[in-house]
DNA sequence: TCTGGGGTCCTAGGACCC
DNA sequence: TCTGGGGTCCTAGGACCC
């Protein structure tokens, strides 16, 4: 690795800014009687936990009865959903008083470049600082920052950070900084590739540095073995860009292993296109591109599913029942390919995504055209009721009228945590 | 009884056009 | 007789992130 210092001292102006185990805390924050103490936000599945529990090896994703074994003083508590939303966005906002240049990663994660802010708040570090103390002075909560000459950098340096601190890299010692690092913190770098580098003896990101171009991408694959490389070797040249629209949209939906039968896959594909087809309504959108994916489930013993997708480019869509008709065709035409009869193959999950997104301006635009590129009186008919029934809903909330949901599983997650997913369209 | 949902990015291969 | 190269779009799969 090269140890020679930076030879124009560039300062650290690129600020991570990330939200120490977010969801926990705000419960912690609105009940104090849970401070200090290992809680849980979910039931069925561990969505968020304390740093309290995490202790004890509990971690987000965890189903709940592990985690009460794993920690036997665990407290499950229930989501303030709103409040998640409504805290993750005043966090922002104290963000964006330091620059405009703040990109938003998720609900309470963000990269922001302060290289024109250092002349009115002070050098980085002193951002950085008083961010964090406005964030916990004014909405009480703990976050964690770092700060550094890229945004990669910056990312590993606030997870260095946590909990509740912060992490300036000194340019001139990137190199330093970096080396006993595990490659596990490196943007990019899964399980999956993790465990590759681990068999070939590669735990840190020193190693890895000084690891051959050639052998990354026999070990990763072309694409993967550059990108490590471009990483590994600190080149990092992406810039801080402010938070851009989404570009596709989706739901899945996840329920034991089961066969696919015509009255279930409608029930489902209706629910998860309604999901879907709501959002692109709601902000006059449409997408070109239908996927649904689906996993098998496998026989029990033999470990995951395998997932396969399917998609259909076309005319831009944004209708529930059109949306429905599409992905059902492409599953059944998915489901015909697999061997053995259709009534023998289990499934685990399915979902809609939407894609090639294009704004839909004008009503006309919007209104669903017949093959022959006419609207027809049925295509008028359910653009009609759709949007009357999203504006019942609007009016009345979700349950007022609507498609059948699936019965809900014991695996299936709140809506409102779904929601705070989901990225401005 | 290894788990849930919303996204992004990347690649390879094939079709098609010029 | 075929021989090329480049570009774009589409499909499918995989890994990863929060």
């Amino acid at each position: 690795m090269n140890k020679v210092p930076h030879p124009q001292p560039a300062l650290p102006t690129i600020l991570h800014a990330d939200l120490d185990a977010f969801y926990a805390s705000v419960e912690q924050l609105l009940d104090p009687s849970l401070r200090g103490k290992p809680i849980a936000v979910g039931g069925g599945v561990v969505l968020a936990c304390s740093y309290e529990a995490k202790k004890f090896g509990v971690s987000s994703g965890m189903g709940g009865w592990k985690a009460q074994q794993l920690c036997p003083t665990i407290q499950f508590v229930g989501g303030h959903f709103k409040e998640y939303q409504r805290l993750g966005d005043e966090v922002m906002k104290v963000l964006e008083d330091f620059t405009p240049l703040v990109q938003r990663i998720s609900i309470d994660e963000a990269f922001l470049d302060v290289s024109g802010a250092v002349h009115l708040f002070g050098p980085p570090g002193e951002i950085a600082a008083r961010i964090r103390t406005r964030v916990r002075e004014e909405i009480g909560l703990p976050i964690s920052v770092g700060a550094a000459r890229t945004k990669h950098l910056a990312k590993i340096a606030s997870q260095v950070a946590k909990p509740d601190g912060l992490v300036v890299v000194d340019p001139r010692y990137e190199t330093e900084f970096l080396e006993p690092l595990p490659v596990g913190l490196m943007w990019g770098i899964g399980p999956v590739t993790q465990a590759k580098l681990a068999e070939k003896g590669i735990t840190t990101i020193g190693q890895l540095a000084e690891s051959s171009g050639e052998s990354l991408t026999a070990w990763l694959g072309k694409a993967l073995g550059g990108k490590v490389r471009a990483l590994a070797a600190n080149d990092d040249q992406r810039k801080v860009r402010p938070t851009g629209r989404a570009g596709s949209v989706g739901a899945q939906s996840a329920f034991g292993r089961r066969v696919l039968d015509r009255d279930f896959a409608r029930q489902t594909l209706g629910h998860l296109a309604d999901r879907v087809g709501r959002r692109l309504r709601a902000k006059q959108r449409a997408g070109r591109t239908v996927t649904v994916r689906i996993r098998f489930a496998g026989e029990p013993g033999t470990g995951a599913g395998r997932a396969i997708t399917r998609s259909h480019t076309g005319r831009p869509v944004a209708g529930t029942l059109t949306l429905t008709e599409i992905a059902e065709s492409l599953v059944w035409g998915a489901i015909a390919q697999q061997p053995g009869p259709p009534e023998a193959v289990m499934v685990s999950l399915l979902a809609i995504s939407v894609s090639n997104l294009v704004d839909q301006a004008s009503l006309q635009l919007e209104l669903p055209l017949g093959d022959d590129g006419e609207v027809t009186d049925v295509a008028a008919a359910r653009w009609a009721l759709e949007h009357a029934m999203d504006a019942v809903r609007d009016k009345f909330g979700k349950a007022a009228v609507g498609y059948s949901s699936t019965a809900l599983s014991r695996h299936s997650v709140p809506d409102e945590f779904r929601e705070l997913a989901e990225r401005e369209l």
